[in-house]
RNA sequence: GGCGCCAUGGUGUAACUGGUUAACACGCCGCCCUCUCAAGGCGGAGAGUUCGGGUUCGAUCCCCGAUGGCGCUACCA
Protein backbone atom coordinates (compact mmCIF):
# COMPACT_ATOMS: atom_id res chain seq x y z
CA UNK A 1 0.00 0.00 0.00
CA UNK A 2 1.67 3.50 -0.77
CA UNK A 3 -0.54 6.40 -0.14
CA UNK A 4 0.23 10.78 -0.13
CA UNK A 5 -0.87 13.49 0.70
CA UNK A 6 -0.14 16.55 -1.71
CA UNK A 7 -0.16 19.87 -0.60
CA UNK A 8 0.37 23.38 -1.98
CA UNK A 9 2.60 25.69 -1.14
CA UNK A 10 0.27 28.62 -1.24
CA UNK A 11 0.53 29.50 2.53
CA UNK A 12 0.42 28.54 5.68
CA UNK A 13 -0.34 24.86 5.97
CA UNK A 14 -3.78 23.85 6.70
CA UNK A 15 -6.02 22.11 9.32
CA UNK A 16 -7.40 20.02 6.31
CA UNK A 17 -4.14 18.98 5.34
CA UNK A 18 -3.22 17.67 9.00
CA UNK A 19 -6.41 15.77 8.54
CA UNK A 20 -5.82 14.24 5.71
CA UNK A 21 -2.48 13.54 6.76
CA UNK A 22 -3.37 12.22 9.68
CA UNK A 23 -6.01 9.87 7.79
CA UNK A 24 -3.00 8.46 5.10
CA UNK A 25 -0.55 8.68 7.75
CA UNK A 26 -2.89 6.03 9.87
CA UNK A 27 -3.55 4.19 6.56
CA UNK A 28 -0.01 3.68 5.42
CA UNK A 29 1.21 3.08 9.44
CA UNK A 30 -1.88 0.03 9.30
CA UNK A 31 -1.22 -1.95 6.37
CA UNK A 32 2.24 -1.39 6.31
CA UNK A 33 2.76 0.73 3.63
CA UNK A 34 4.86 3.90 2.68
CA UNK A 35 3.75 7.33 2.99
CA UNK A 36 4.19 10.02 0.35
CA UNK A 37 4.57 13.37 0.97
CA UNK A 38 4.50 15.82 -2.48
CA UNK A 39 4.91 19.03 -2.76
CA UNK A 40 1.82 20.63 -5.51
CA UNK A 41 3.92 23.62 -6.89
CA UNK A 42 2.56 24.02 -10.07
CA UNK A 43 0.53 26.83 -9.38
CA UNK A 44 3.20 30.29 -9.77
CA UNK A 45 0.94 32.19 -9.39
CA UNK A 46 -0.20 31.85 -5.50
CA UNK A 47 3.48 30.11 -5.07
CA UNK A 48 4.79 31.02 -1.36
CA UNK A 49 8.38 30.42 -1.31
CA UNK A 50 8.50 30.24 2.84
CA UNK A 51 5.45 27.53 2.78
CA UNK A 52 6.98 24.26 1.86
CA UNK A 53 9.13 24.26 5.19
CA UNK A 54 6.06 25.50 7.49
CA UNK A 55 3.98 22.17 5.67
CA UNK A 56 7.26 20.49 6.97
CA UNK A 57 7.36 21.95 10.32
CA UNK A 58 3.65 21.45 11.09
CA UNK A 59 3.07 18.00 9.91
CA UNK A 60 6.76 16.66 11.90
CA UNK A 61 4.87 19.09 15.02
CA UNK A 62 2.10 16.65 14.64
CA UNK A 63 4.41 13.67 14.37
CA UNK A 64 3.03 12.29 11.05
CA UNK A 65 6.11 11.81 9.31
CA UNK A 66 6.47 10.76 5.58
CA UNK A 67 8.52 8.17 4.27
CA UNK A 68 9.49 9.35 1.24
CA UNK A 69 9.48 13.34 0.55
CA UNK A 70 11.38 16.23 -0.76
CA UNK A 71 13.31 16.55 1.86
CA UNK A 72 13.81 13.13 2.95
CA UNK A 73 14.26 11.09 -0.72
CA UNK A 74 12.97 8.16 -1.58
CA UNK A 75 13.10 6.04 -4.51
CA UNK A 76 10.40 7.69 -6.68
CA UNK A 77 11.09 11.48 -6.74
CA UNK A 78 12.01 14.26 -7.18
CA UNK A 79 8.40 15.09 -4.57
CA UNK A 80 8.06 18.49 -5.60
CA UNK A 81 6.10 19.09 -8.95
CA UNK A 82 7.91 21.82 -10.18
CA UNK A 83 10.95 19.68 -10.68
CA UNK A 84 9.06 17.17 -12.19
CA UNK A 85 8.22 19.48 -15.65
CA UNK A 86 9.36 17.38 -18.00
CA UNK A 87 7.75 14.33 -17.12
CA UNK A 88 4.20 16.35 -17.07
CA UNK A 89 5.29 17.23 -20.92
CA UNK A 90 6.16 14.02 -22.04
CA UNK A 91 3.26 12.63 -20.82
CA UNK A 92 1.18 15.72 -22.26
CA UNK A 93 2.63 14.70 -25.92
CA UNK A 94 1.43 10.63 -25.11
CA UNK A 95 -2.07 11.70 -25.15
CA UNK A 96 -1.15 13.88 -27.98
CA UNK A 97 -0.11 10.92 -29.86
CA UNK A 98 -2.93 9.09 -29.01
CA UNK A 99 -5.52 11.74 -29.64
CA UNK A 100 -6.97 12.11 -26.27
CA UNK A 101 -6.02 15.66 -25.88
CA UNK A 102 -5.49 18.58 -27.69
CA UNK A 103 -3.98 21.92 -28.39
CA UNK A 104 -6.31 24.49 -27.69
CA UNK A 105 -5.74 28.09 -29.24
CA UNK A 106 -8.58 30.03 -26.96
CA UNK A 107 -7.14 33.26 -25.24
CA UNK A 108 -8.43 33.52 -21.98
CA UNK A 109 -10.57 36.70 -22.83
CA UNK A 110 -12.27 34.27 -25.69
CA UNK A 111 -12.96 31.52 -23.17
CA UNK A 112 -14.14 34.11 -20.78
CA UNK A 113 -16.74 36.16 -23.20
CA UNK A 114 -18.02 32.50 -24.05
CA UNK A 115 -18.67 31.61 -20.23
CA UNK A 116 -20.55 34.30 -19.97
CA UNK A 117 -22.45 33.76 -22.61
CA UNK A 118 -23.30 30.82 -21.21
CA UNK A 119 -24.18 31.47 -17.86
CA UNK A 120 -26.32 34.17 -19.51
CA UNK A 121 -28.46 31.89 -21.38
CA UNK A 122 -28.41 29.51 -18.28
CA UNK A 123 -26.43 27.42 -20.30
CA UNK A 124 -23.49 25.36 -17.75
CA UNK A 125 -20.41 26.81 -18.62
CA UNK A 126 -18.25 24.72 -20.49
CA UNK A 127 -15.48 24.84 -22.90
CA UNK A 128 -17.41 25.42 -26.28
CA UNK A 129 -15.04 22.85 -27.80
CA UNK A 130 -13.26 25.24 -30.40
CA UNK A 131 -10.53 23.68 -31.08
CA UNK A 132 -11.38 20.25 -30.33
CA UNK A 133 -11.13 19.35 -34.26
CA UNK A 134 -8.63 21.58 -35.63
CA UNK A 135 -7.07 19.95 -38.98
CA UNK A 136 -3.45 19.34 -39.11
CA UNK A 137 -2.85 22.07 -40.88
CA UNK A 138 -4.78 24.55 -38.23
CA UNK A 139 -2.66 23.11 -36.25
CA UNK A 140 0.59 23.32 -37.78
CA UNK A 141 -0.02 26.83 -39.01
CA UNK A 142 -1.38 28.14 -35.21
CA UNK A 143 2.13 26.53 -33.95
CA UNK A 144 4.00 27.95 -36.73
CA UNK A 145 2.73 31.33 -36.23
CA UNK A 146 3.90 30.96 -32.36
CA UNK A 147 0.61 31.45 -30.84
CA UNK A 148 0.44 30.41 -27.15
CA UNK A 149 -1.79 27.14 -26.10
CA UNK A 150 -3.05 24.81 -23.84
CA UNK A 151 -3.79 21.21 -23.81
CA UNK A 152 -6.68 19.89 -23.14
CA UNK A 153 -8.20 16.17 -22.54
CA UNK A 154 -10.14 15.24 -25.14
CA UNK A 155 -13.64 13.70 -22.93
CA UNK A 156 -15.52 11.63 -25.08
CA UNK A 157 -18.70 13.15 -26.48
CA UNK A 158 -21.04 10.31 -25.28
CA UNK A 159 -21.28 7.58 -22.60
CA UNK A 160 -20.51 8.18 -18.80
CA UNK A 161 -17.32 7.32 -16.26
CA UNK A 162 -18.13 5.10 -13.48
CA UNK A 163 -15.95 5.06 -10.34
CA UNK A 164 -15.90 3.47 -7.32
CA UNK A 165 -15.46 5.79 -3.89
CA UNK A 166 -14.76 3.42 -0.96
CA UNK A 167 -16.80 5.15 1.22
CA UNK A 168 -19.68 5.66 -0.73
CA UNK A 169 -19.69 2.91 -3.30
CA UNK A 170 -20.06 3.66 -7.11
CA UNK A 171 -20.38 7.19 -8.39
CA UNK A 172 -21.43 7.74 -11.87
CA UNK A 173 -20.65 11.01 -14.29
CA UNK A 174 -22.49 11.20 -17.56
CA UNK A 175 -19.73 12.63 -20.38
CA UNK A 176 -21.53 15.45 -21.29
CA UNK A 177 -21.55 16.90 -17.82
CA UNK A 178 -17.46 16.68 -17.38
CA UNK A 179 -15.67 19.37 -19.24
CA UNK A 180 -12.82 19.28 -21.42
CA UNK A 181 -10.37 20.13 -18.68
CA UNK A 182 -6.95 21.73 -19.30
CA UNK A 183 -3.72 19.29 -18.58
CA UNK A 184 -0.74 21.83 -19.43
CA UNK A 185 -1.16 25.68 -18.96
CA UNK A 186 0.08 27.73 -21.66
CA UNK A 187 2.87 28.52 -18.99
CA UNK A 188 4.39 24.91 -19.44
CA UNK A 189 3.08 24.03 -15.93
CA UNK A 190 0.54 21.06 -15.94
CA UNK A 191 -3.13 21.71 -14.07
CA UNK A 192 -3.62 19.36 -10.47
CA UNK A 193 -5.44 16.98 -12.79
CA UNK A 194 -2.45 16.15 -15.26
CA UNK A 195 -0.27 16.03 -12.30
CA UNK A 196 -1.70 14.45 -9.86
CA UNK A 197 -2.80 11.48 -12.09
CA UNK A 198 0.89 11.13 -13.43
CA UNK A 199 2.64 11.23 -10.40
CA UNK A 200 0.17 9.01 -8.69
CA UNK A 201 0.60 6.28 -11.14
CA UNK A 202 4.61 6.85 -11.51
CA UNK A 203 4.93 6.91 -7.39
CA UNK A 204 3.25 3.71 -7.40
CA UNK A 205 0.06 4.99 -5.13
CA UNK A 206 -2.60 2.88 -4.20
CA UNK A 207 -4.65 4.46 -2.42
CA UNK A 208 -6.32 8.08 -2.92
CA UNK A 209 -7.13 9.51 0.19
CA UNK A 210 -8.29 13.01 -0.10
CA UNK A 211 -11.18 15.73 0.69
CA UNK A 212 -14.46 15.51 -0.94
CA UNK A 213 -14.35 18.46 -2.94
CA UNK A 214 -12.30 16.35 -5.58
CA UNK A 215 -15.07 14.15 -6.00
CA UNK A 216 -16.38 15.69 -8.96
CA UNK A 217 -13.43 16.15 -10.63
CA UNK A 218 -12.32 12.00 -10.47
CA UNK A 219 -13.94 11.50 -13.70
CA UNK A 220 -11.61 12.97 -15.29
CA UNK A 221 -8.66 11.89 -13.30
CA UNK A 222 -10.06 8.18 -14.05
CA UNK A 223 -10.47 8.99 -17.71
CA UNK A 224 -6.64 10.25 -17.86
CA UNK A 225 -5.72 6.98 -16.08
CA UNK A 226 -8.13 5.22 -19.14
CA UNK A 227 -6.13 7.40 -21.79
CA UNK A 228 -2.53 6.18 -20.55
CA UNK A 229 -3.29 2.85 -20.54
CA UNK A 230 -2.94 2.79 -16.94
CA UNK A 231 -5.29 1.22 -13.45
CA UNK A 232 -6.47 3.78 -11.62
CA UNK A 233 -5.63 3.92 -7.73
CA UNK A 234 -8.31 3.22 -4.93
CA UNK A 235 -10.59 6.30 -4.17
CA UNK A 236 -11.50 7.60 -0.80
CA UNK A 237 -12.83 11.02 -0.53
CA UNK A 238 -13.09 12.37 3.26
CA UNK A 239 -15.75 14.47 4.68
CA UNK A 240 -14.69 18.07 4.58
CA UNK A 241 -14.19 20.02 7.77
CA UNK A 242 -16.93 22.60 8.33
CA UNK A 243 -16.69 26.15 10.01
CA UNK A 244 -19.23 26.49 12.30
CA UNK A 245 -21.94 27.95 9.74
CA UNK A 246 -22.17 24.70 7.86
CA UNK A 247 -19.43 25.89 5.22
CA UNK A 248 -16.04 24.68 3.88
CA UNK A 249 -13.99 25.37 6.33
CA UNK A 250 -12.12 28.86 5.76
CA UNK A 251 -9.52 31.70 7.59
CA UNK A 252 -12.38 34.02 7.42
CA UNK A 253 -14.40 32.36 9.87
CA UNK A 254 -12.08 29.89 11.50
CA UNK A 255 -8.54 29.90 12.26
CA UNK A 256 -6.95 27.28 9.67
CA UNK A 257 -2.88 27.41 9.76
CA UNK A 258 -1.37 25.34 12.10
CA UNK A 259 0.74 27.73 12.99
CA UNK A 260 -1.69 29.77 14.43
CA UNK A 261 -2.30 26.09 16.27
CA UNK A 262 1.07 25.46 17.67
CA UNK A 263 2.21 29.19 18.52
CA UNK A 264 -1.48 30.03 20.59
CA UNK A 265 -0.34 27.27 22.75
CA UNK A 266 -2.42 23.82 21.34
CA UNK A 267 -0.87 20.85 21.61
CA UNK A 268 -0.05 17.98 19.01
CA UNK A 269 -1.47 15.68 21.24
CA UNK A 270 -5.23 17.35 21.73
CA UNK A 271 -4.76 18.32 17.89
CA UNK A 272 -4.54 14.98 16.71
CA UNK A 273 -7.13 13.73 19.05
CA UNK A 274 -9.44 16.42 18.19
CA UNK A 275 -8.78 15.40 13.85
CA UNK A 276 -9.48 11.73 15.01
CA UNK A 277 -12.79 12.83 16.16
CA UNK A 278 -14.15 14.60 13.21
CA UNK A 279 -16.09 11.89 10.99
CA UNK A 280 -15.45 9.32 13.42
CA UNK A 281 -13.00 6.37 12.56
CA UNK A 282 -12.33 5.03 16.50
CA UNK A 283 -14.76 2.12 17.78
CA UNK A 284 -17.68 2.75 19.53
CA UNK A 285 -16.22 1.91 22.72
CA UNK A 286 -13.69 3.82 22.55
CA UNK A 287 -15.31 6.95 21.08
CA UNK A 288 -18.17 6.33 23.38
CA UNK A 289 -16.02 5.67 26.84
CA UNK A 290 -13.85 8.68 26.53
CA UNK A 291 -13.25 10.49 23.38
CA UNK A 292 -9.52 10.65 24.30
CA UNK A 293 -7.07 8.98 22.71
CA UNK A 294 -3.66 9.14 21.50
CA UNK A 295 -2.48 8.52 18.39
CA UNK A 296 -0.65 5.04 19.18
CA UNK A 297 -4.16 4.01 20.31
CA UNK A 298 -5.72 5.53 16.47
CA UNK A 299 -2.87 3.48 14.38
CA UNK A 300 -4.28 0.26 17.16
CA UNK A 301 -8.52 0.72 16.34
CA UNK A 302 -8.63 3.39 14.05
CA UNK A 303 -10.90 2.02 10.94
CA UNK A 304 -10.65 4.30 7.42
CA UNK A 305 -14.19 2.04 6.91
CA UNK A 306 -16.21 3.91 10.00
CA UNK A 307 -16.35 7.50 8.81
CA UNK A 308 -19.13 9.22 8.96
CA UNK A 309 -19.47 11.10 5.77
CA UNK A 310 -21.49 14.48 6.87
CA UNK A 311 -19.24 17.23 6.62
CA UNK A 312 -17.72 17.80 10.39
CA UNK A 313 -17.90 21.09 12.12
CA UNK A 314 -14.39 22.05 13.13
CA UNK A 315 -15.56 23.39 16.69
CA UNK A 316 -13.20 25.01 18.52
CA UNK A 317 -14.96 25.11 21.41
CA UNK A 318 -14.65 21.22 22.47
CA UNK A 319 -10.84 21.49 20.62
CA UNK A 320 -9.56 23.94 23.73
CA UNK A 321 -11.55 21.30 26.14
CA UNK A 322 -9.57 18.82 24.63
CA UNK A 323 -6.60 20.85 25.08
CA UNK A 324 -7.38 21.65 28.20
CA UNK A 325 -7.61 17.68 29.36
CA UNK A 326 -4.22 17.61 27.90
CA UNK A 327 -2.32 20.50 29.75
CA UNK A 328 -4.62 19.44 33.20
CA UNK A 329 -3.43 15.53 32.54
CA UNK A 330 0.68 17.04 33.02
CA UNK A 331 2.48 17.21 35.60
CA UNK A 332 3.35 20.80 37.21
CA UNK A 333 6.96 20.11 35.80
CA UNK A 334 5.43 18.93 32.18
CA UNK A 335 3.28 22.20 32.23
CA UNK A 336 5.75 24.43 32.89
CA UNK A 337 8.36 23.20 30.31
CA UNK A 338 5.66 23.26 27.98
CA UNK A 339 5.35 26.85 28.47
CA UNK A 340 8.90 27.19 28.31
CA UNK A 341 9.31 25.68 24.83
CA UNK A 342 6.08 28.42 23.36
CA UNK A 343 4.88 31.10 24.93
CA UNK A 344 7.42 31.82 27.73
CA UNK A 345 10.18 30.57 25.47
CA UNK A 346 13.48 32.04 26.03
CA UNK A 347 13.93 33.24 22.55
CA UNK A 348 10.51 34.71 22.81
CA UNK A 349 10.88 36.33 26.01
CA UNK A 350 13.91 37.90 24.78
CA UNK A 351 12.96 39.37 22.54
CA UNK A 352 10.11 41.22 23.96
CA UNK A 353 12.64 42.55 26.55
CA UNK A 354 14.60 44.09 24.05
CA UNK A 355 11.26 45.56 23.07
CA UNK A 356 10.63 47.31 26.77
CA UNK A 357 14.11 47.79 28.37
CA UNK A 358 14.31 51.90 27.37
CA UNK A 359 10.32 52.15 27.87
CA UNK A 360 10.14 50.58 31.61
CA UNK A 361 11.71 52.57 35.10
CA UNK A 362 11.68 49.54 37.22
CA UNK A 363 11.46 45.79 36.12
CA UNK A 364 8.29 45.27 37.96
CA UNK A 365 6.22 47.62 34.95
CA UNK A 366 7.51 44.67 32.50
CA UNK A 367 4.00 42.97 32.39
CA UNK A 368 2.42 46.52 31.33
CA UNK A 369 3.43 46.62 28.66
CA UNK A 370 3.72 43.47 27.17
CA UNK A 371 0.61 41.65 28.73
CA UNK A 372 -1.03 41.44 25.11
CA UNK A 373 1.80 39.59 24.66
CA UNK A 374 0.77 36.43 26.82
CA UNK A 375 -3.09 37.22 26.53
CA UNK A 376 -5.50 35.86 24.15
CA UNK A 377 -8.71 38.00 24.37
CA UNK A 378 -7.51 41.22 23.52
CA UNK A 379 -10.43 43.66 22.44
CA UNK A 380 -10.01 47.58 22.47
CA UNK A 381 -13.48 49.51 23.09
CA UNK A 382 -14.05 52.03 20.63
CA UNK A 383 -12.59 54.96 22.53
CA UNK A 384 -9.02 53.20 22.46
CA UNK A 385 -9.26 52.25 18.55
CA UNK A 386 -11.89 54.67 17.12
CA UNK A 387 -9.39 57.81 15.65
CA UNK A 388 -11.26 60.90 16.22
CA UNK A 389 -12.03 61.84 12.49
CA UNK A 390 -13.45 59.04 11.23
CA UNK A 391 -16.86 57.09 11.31
CA UNK A 392 -16.77 53.63 12.89
CA UNK A 393 -17.38 51.99 9.55
CA UNK A 394 -14.75 53.85 7.64
CA UNK A 395 -12.25 52.46 10.25
CA UNK A 396 -13.66 48.89 10.19
CA UNK A 397 -13.05 48.77 6.43
CA UNK A 398 -9.68 50.65 6.52
CA UNK A 399 -8.77 47.73 9.40
CA UNK A 400 -10.32 45.21 6.97
CA UNK A 401 -7.67 46.46 4.16
CA UNK A 402 -4.68 46.31 6.54
CA UNK A 403 -5.63 42.70 7.15
CA UNK A 404 -6.09 41.96 3.24
CA UNK A 405 -2.57 43.78 3.01
CA UNK A 406 -0.60 41.91 6.07
CA UNK A 407 -1.75 38.62 5.07
CA UNK A 408 -0.16 39.20 1.59
CA UNK A 409 3.30 41.03 3.42
CA UNK A 410 6.27 39.46 4.08
CA UNK A 411 7.08 39.33 8.37
CA UNK A 412 9.32 41.69 8.06
CA UNK A 413 10.16 44.83 9.22
CA UNK A 414 11.36 45.90 5.62
CA UNK A 415 8.25 44.72 4.13
CA UNK A 416 5.92 45.87 6.81
CA UNK A 417 6.40 49.31 6.98
CA UNK A 418 6.44 50.01 3.27
CA UNK A 419 3.19 48.29 2.59
CA UNK A 420 1.27 49.77 5.68
CA UNK A 421 2.50 53.01 4.74
CA UNK A 422 1.40 52.48 1.21
CA UNK A 423 -2.29 51.33 2.22
CA UNK A 424 -2.52 54.48 4.67
CA UNK A 425 -1.42 56.98 1.64
CA UNK A 426 -3.77 55.00 -1.05
CA UNK A 427 -6.72 55.23 1.04
CA UNK A 428 -5.96 58.97 3.09
CA UNK A 429 -4.97 57.80 6.16
CA UNK A 430 -2.40 59.11 8.23
CA UNK A 431 0.50 57.44 9.57
CA UNK A 432 -0.42 58.06 13.10
CA UNK A 433 -4.07 57.30 12.11
CA UNK A 434 -3.17 53.96 10.56
CA UNK A 435 -0.28 53.03 12.79
CA UNK A 436 -2.73 53.73 15.75
CA UNK A 437 -5.50 51.63 14.56
CA UNK A 438 -3.50 48.67 14.13
CA UNK A 439 -1.52 49.11 17.39
CA UNK A 440 -5.03 49.63 19.53
CA UNK A 441 -6.21 46.22 17.72
CA UNK A 442 -3.33 43.77 18.74
CA UNK A 443 -2.00 45.36 21.60
CA UNK A 444 -5.19 46.68 22.83
CA UNK A 445 -3.97 49.69 23.85
CA UNK A 446 -2.64 53.44 21.90
CA UNK A 447 0.55 52.61 24.55
CA UNK A 448 2.96 49.80 23.32
CA UNK A 449 6.37 48.99 22.44
CA UNK A 450 7.06 49.10 18.64
CA UNK A 451 4.48 47.81 16.54
CA UNK A 452 5.83 46.03 13.79
CA UNK A 453 8.70 44.49 16.03
CA UNK A 454 5.65 43.75 18.44
CA UNK A 455 3.79 42.25 15.59
CA UNK A 456 7.20 40.48 14.34
CA UNK A 457 7.35 38.52 17.41
CA UNK A 458 3.82 37.83 18.29
CA UNK A 459 3.55 36.30 14.81
CA UNK A 460 1.76 36.59 11.35
CA UNK A 461 -0.51 34.07 12.73
CA UNK A 462 -1.68 35.07 15.80
CA UNK A 463 -1.61 38.98 14.62
CA UNK A 464 -4.00 38.02 11.89
CA UNK A 465 -6.50 35.98 13.73
CA UNK A 466 -6.08 38.73 16.39
CA UNK A 467 -7.45 41.17 13.72
CA UNK A 468 -10.26 38.69 12.18
CA UNK A 469 -11.53 38.34 15.56
CA UNK A 470 -11.82 41.92 16.38
CA UNK A 471 -13.33 42.54 12.91
CA UNK A 472 -15.51 39.52 13.82
CA UNK A 473 -16.72 41.11 17.03
CA UNK A 474 -17.13 44.58 15.36
CA UNK A 475 -19.14 43.30 12.84
CA UNK A 476 -21.40 41.35 15.19
CA UNK A 477 -22.34 44.54 16.97
C1' G B 1 -28.63 27.20 -13.16
C1' G B 2 -26.08 22.15 -14.11
C1' C B 3 -23.66 17.94 -11.92
C1' G B 4 -22.25 15.36 -7.51
C1' C B 5 -22.00 14.22 -2.30
C1' C B 6 -24.31 14.35 2.39
C1' A B 7 -28.39 14.45 6.32
C1' U B 8 -29.09 11.52 14.54
C1' G B 9 -30.01 17.43 20.15
C1' G B 10 -26.43 23.84 19.24
C1' U B 11 -21.51 20.82 18.18
C1' G B 12 -18.62 15.94 17.70
C1' U B 13 -20.02 11.07 17.80
C1' A B 14 -22.94 6.01 19.37
C1' A B 15 -26.87 2.69 18.57
C1' C B 16 -24.12 -5.41 16.15
C1' U B 17 -26.18 -7.97 9.89
C1' G B 18 -33.88 -3.52 11.22
C1' G B 19 -36.36 -4.82 17.74
C1' U B 20 -32.98 0.28 23.11
C1' U B 21 -37.00 4.88 27.66
C1' A B 22 -32.11 6.96 20.94
C1' A B 23 -26.37 6.54 24.46
C1' C B 24 -21.66 9.31 25.43
C1' A B 25 -18.73 13.79 25.13
C1' C B 26 -18.41 19.25 24.36
C1' G B 27 -21.34 23.47 25.24
C1' C B 28 -25.48 25.44 28.30
C1' C B 29 -28.26 25.69 33.22
C1' G B 30 -28.47 24.38 38.53
C1' C B 31 -26.42 22.30 43.03
C1' C B 32 -22.02 20.63 45.93
C1' C B 33 -16.87 21.58 47.04
C1' U B 34 -14.41 26.32 47.71
C1' C B 35 -11.35 32.95 49.83
C1' U B 36 -12.20 33.83 43.91
C1' C B 37 -11.88 31.50 39.26
C1' A B 38 -11.03 27.01 37.17
C1' A B 39 -10.77 21.81 37.87
C1' G B 40 -13.68 17.94 40.13
C1' G B 41 -18.49 15.63 41.85
C1' C B 42 -23.85 15.43 41.31
C1' G B 43 -28.20 16.72 38.61
C1' G B 44 -31.07 19.12 34.54
C1' A B 45 -32.86 21.10 29.91
C1' G B 46 -32.10 19.85 24.90
C1' A B 47 -33.08 15.18 19.24
C1' G B 48 -37.73 10.76 18.52
C1' U B 49 -33.30 10.45 14.19
C1' U B 50 -34.91 16.75 7.88
C1' C B 51 -39.89 15.75 5.69
C1' G B 52 -43.33 12.47 2.89
C1' G B 53 -44.22 7.83 1.05
C1' G B 54 -42.93 2.53 0.61
C1' U B 55 -41.00 -2.53 2.24
C1' U B 56 -41.67 -5.04 7.06
C1' C B 57 -44.94 -7.86 12.64
C1' G B 58 -41.37 -3.79 13.56
C1' A B 59 -37.45 1.03 10.86
C1' U B 60 -32.25 6.01 12.88
C1' C B 61 -30.87 1.59 10.00
C1' C B 62 -33.44 -0.87 3.50
C1' C B 63 -36.02 1.58 -1.14
C1' C B 64 -38.26 5.96 -3.65
C1' G B 65 -39.31 11.10 -3.71
C1' A B 66 -39.01 15.95 -1.75
C1' U B 67 -36.41 19.52 1.11
C1' G B 68 -32.07 21.40 3.06
C1' G B 69 -26.73 21.80 3.53
C1' C B 70 -22.22 21.44 1.18
C1' G B 71 -18.83 20.77 -2.90
C1' C B 72 -17.50 21.28 -7.99
C1' U B 73 -18.73 24.10 -12.17
C1' A B 74 -10.73 28.17 -13.57
C1' C B 75 -4.77 28.05 -17.97
C1' C B 76 -6.37 27.19 -8.35
C1' A B 77 -5.43 23.24 -5.93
Amino acid sequence: MRVRIAPSPTGDPHVGTAYIGLINFLYAQQHGGKFVLRIEDTDRARFVATSEQMIFDALRWLGLEWDEGPDVGGPFGPYRQSERAEIYREHAEMLLENSTAYRCFCTPEELEAARRQQIAAKLPPRYPGTCRNLSAAEIEAKLAAGVPYTIRMKVPAEGSTSFRDELRGAITFEHRNVDDQVLMKSDGFPTYHLANVVDDHLMQISDVIRAEEWISSTPKHVLLYKFFGWDAPRFWHMPLLRNVDKSKISKRKNPVSLVYYRQAGFLPEAMLNFLGLMGGGMPAEINNATEKFTLAEMLEHFDIKNIRLGGPVFDLTKLRWLNGEYLRAMTPEQFYAALRSTVLSDATLSRIAALVQTRVETLGEFGNLTHFFFADDVMPAPEVFLPKKRTLEETLDFAGEQLAVLEATEWTHAALEPALKQLGDSKGWSVKENFMLLRAIVTGSTMSPPLIESMIVFGKARTLDRMRRFLEAQKRK
